[in-house]
DNA sequence: CTAAAAATGTGAAAAACTTAACACTGTTAG
DNA sequence: CTAACAGTGTTAAGTTTTTCACATTTTTAG
């Protein structure tokens, strides 16, 4: 299987993947590239570009069929066994990604949370326990935890890295302001709500001076 | 002053105030490249470019005046003015955004919130109140909003990119995970919390893979 | 005073990513 | 039956972004 895909076509990919499956919902066997460019905001050739690189090959004239391009997405970008995952800081950001992915990807699971605040420790959120961030290690081991979504506030970015690589954690998605070190094998991904607000606010200007 | 500045530059400046910002309140009065770099992941190169692309002149072999380039910085991507900014939907992630923004960026000031749940409407979170999403155009007038994050179900995103566009608002930030179409005028960034996992569970993955 | 070191600034090369252009092929209309 | 059409697949070109390589300059050490 081709693995050497760009970072860019991997995250189309998975944006295919959820646009498809809409389409399959309503009953939609095949689709146009042009269609999954529409939604995507991008062009029908980036979509049949991604799609040569995966190998897949459509009906002419009829597209391609949503059905199987699904499960062909699937192969490239999930884990047979799927993945677990534990988030660390239960706050509403936390909460709403719990809310978010409860249902969704059944390869990505969920099973764990972990917070330091006494009150949220031992309960559950759909389905998904709250544990002391002092059991972190052991439950990532017990539970075979490989990604973990860090949801905590800024001061403890650091640390709560520190202890996922510690714990043998494998992907880290930073949702913290602060970004954070981790070793070579471990995968980062960071993100900033800040950054694209200000990158929204920074275009909303430059198209008003370009009015004027 | 220069604005074809690159997509990527843009989001970094924002990153390297950012950092920077904490250089500051540390009591640090100049940084180098390289320093700069390591906090962001980045080459040193990268830093120098992207500042020398802003005009940005440091001192040899002191490196950067960490005040100076955070008002730069300022220059270029703030609205002198300031930015109001509604935040639609107020969810866990909705909340999540005020409590995150609350103190940070002055020239972005979440104005107002918007939600359907009666219960939510009328109440004051951090200072940001919460009106029904059917006074949305009006609100978004009196207090001249520009930008909107969408931060609601799934379900609603269409309607509410609509209502948002109708209003008047000149930048959505789409949190929500389906993709919503708006008028060239009005600039648009989507992101997926679903996309950002699935990809590091992609390079986790393929990690484990190459070890084998 | 001079040489080595350590930083910036930048033209040019390289890499990554996107788009254009077009060959090809079923499908449809006449 | 044939021409026009509307889609896919792909090579090549173009664009954007990053990195290399190195000239330049200040500081430090001897």
């Amino acid at each position: 299987m081709k693995y050497n895909l760009p970072h860019k076509t991997i995250e189309r990919l998975s944006q295919y993947r959820r646009a498809l499956l809409i389409c399959l919902e309503k009953g939609q066997t095949h689709i146009y590239s042009h269609e999954i460019a529409r939604i995507q905001h991008i062009t029908a050739v980036q979509v049949r570009r991604d799609l040569m690189l995966i190998g897949y090959t459509g009906t002419l004239r009829k597209g391609y069929n949503v059905k199987e391009l699904i499960e062909l997405i699937g192969e490239i970008i999930d884990s047979s066994e799927g993945i677990n995952v534990a988030i660390v800081g239960m706050g509403n950001l936390g909460r709403a990604l719990i809310n978010y992915f409860i249902g969704k990807r059944s390869h990505l699971r969920i099973v764990a949370s972990f917070d330091i605040n006494p009150d949220k420790i031992g309960n559950t959120m759909s389905g998904v326990p709250c544990f002391s961030i002092d059991d972190l290690p052991q439950i990532v081991k017990e539970k075979n935890i490989r990604i973990g979504i860090m949801t905590v506030p800024a001061e403890f970015a650091s640390q709560t890295a520190d202890l996922l690589v510690k714990s043998g954690i494998k992907g880290i998605l930073n949702y913290t302001p602060k970004p954070v070190n981790v070793p070579d094998d471990v995968y980062l991904e960071e993100y900033d709500m800040i950054t694209s607000l200000e990158k929204v606010a920074f275009y909303v200007k430059l198209n008003e001076q370009k009015i004027v």
